[in-house]
DNA sequence: GTCCCGCGTTCCACTCACCGGTACGCTGTT
DNA sequence: AACAGCGTACCGGTGAGTGGAACGCGGGAC
């Protein structure tokens, strides 16, 4: 549980209430999902709605645009997403369907960037989403990449089943993420979600052999291949990584636990 | 100012102390832009750390992936940007060039996608970036659908120069916005950035007039002519605008109470 | 019609979270 | 060696923040 018994506490437990399905939240619901007292709840995000953090509607609260644009200014996914969205873009261009680009943070994938045209395939994933590690293939190659420790926790941990397709065998996953290493993309096929299957491949940094980010392309059974596209996916995330390291900024994605080192050379670069 | 004296203001002046170019400041530059005492910006900022609001690096403070991740849940542009990126892409599909996606907030527009491949015209504007609303095409279409009451007070006060092509002069603005309202698109000749072309169309709500938001496609003087594309950008954003309405009315309450769907819709018209 | 439940809002006296001046240790520069 | 600027740590005073209680409202049950 969070802080609650500070305000910066309480807020950020206001805003997180809110799932990415969630648009319209009511007092009620906030008391409801924060465990605080209704006379609180209302002052808090009326102080909220003062920042422009909360927008008050008719029926309730919701996110607001200014959270949209304070968002878009972190540092890293932006500068991620500025330097790859070329890259996923001709990769749509050759595929004609849906691309993702993703990170890791803990134990799941968050979805930095999704494009997709009008035929793309109902796929659960949203941008600003998360997903599990195990049953993606965003999520293997992430895995893969994110070094043993890591590797043993998840493994370690139940492997929740999605579909009957998930791998819930760590036996089983774990010869996966090391063929995943060896021919450097991941394939999934139907263990996220019924009906979609998947190519990804990773975002190296240069100096170091640390994952930044991964790249897929996702398509329905039937129409939809995977392997025909590996060297296209493989090529954008090289491209990708190359493009970051050449550009000098080095990207050092969120991890709660090891976070602070590696950034330091960058500062005086962007000024 | 913001208010100063509360938690949550200091919070969000330091958040907001990071402009779309930052990426790390250091904790004397914060206290320098808020203005409050070392001491107060050293804790509060330790608690936003605390957060997953802000990360520390080596050289100072970065907004974290936290904030990127909340940021994407706000509603409006969520689904704004959901619904459109389809279209963006055909758009860039048949333009190669790069594709704008904006909603005005207050008297400037706030780019909610920009998409664009290798040869992309070096353009100012980022994700979650600003821009004056009389100098862009996106901004002439928003303003001139916005009503008469903010379109005075944009003419009236002082129309910044960006370029020698910048229209300052009220009068003149005033008729393209007429013209404007009378095509349904608007054109850009070197007004906010030397060298940079643009057509706009606007999004529009089906029950009212209101602008939802606007379309637009930016090319670089020489090869890009901003007429021939004219259809495709008004395609574009009435494909959107129907697009928006049609999920509005056929969206569905999954659970019993759950009213809030309805009023996605009147929140997306009420911007 | 009446009752009743759940919602959003307002109020207010207590108190503890927050405040920010002060001081320290460190690292480069003059 | 003296200095300037930075990040960090401490700590007593106090007012911003607290949350329980009470109110008005709408709508569903009966």
């Amino acid at each position: 549980m969070d802080e609650l018994d500070t305000v910066l506490g309480k807020a950020l437990a206001i805003l997180r209430s809110f799932t990415p399905n969630d648009t319209v939240l009511p007092l009620a619901e906030l008391v409801r999902r924060t465990g605080l007292p209704k006379g609180t709840v209302h002052r808090v995000a009326g102080d909220l709605v003062g920042h422009r953090l909360l927008d008050k509607t008719a029926t309730g609260y919701r996110l607001s645009g200014g959270l949209f644009e304070l968002g878009l200014r972190a540092s890293v996914e932006r500068s991620l997403l500025e330097v790859a969205m070329p890259f996923l873009q001709d990769l749509y261009e050759r595929t004609h369907e849906t691309v993702h680009l993703g990170v890791r943070d803990g134990d799941e994938v968050v979805y930095v960037a999704k494009i997709g045209g009008h035929r793309q395939a109902a796929s659960p994933s949203r941008t600003g989403g998360r997903m599990p590690l195990h049953c993606t293939a965003i999520g293997k190659v992430l895995l893969a990449y994110a070094g043993p420790e890591l590797q043993q926790e998840v493994l370690a941990g139940p492997l929740e089943r999605r579909t009957p397709h998930t791998i819930v065998a760590p036996g089983r996953l774990r010869r996966q993420l090391d063929g995943v290493l060896e021919k450097g993309v991941a394939f999934e096929r139907e263990e996220s979600t019924a009906g979609l299957l998947c190519v990804a491949a990773p975002v190296l940094g240069t100096d170091d052999t640390a994952v930044l980010a991964a790249i897929s392309v996702t398509g329905p059974v039937g129409r939809f291949k995977p392997e025909p596209h590996v060297d296209a996916v493989r090529a954008a995330a090289t491209g990708v990584g190359s493009t970051l390291a050449w550009r000098g900024s080095l990207i050092r994605p969120a991890d709660p636990r090891a976070a602070s080192v590696a950034v330091a050379r960058q500062g005086l670069a962007q000024r």
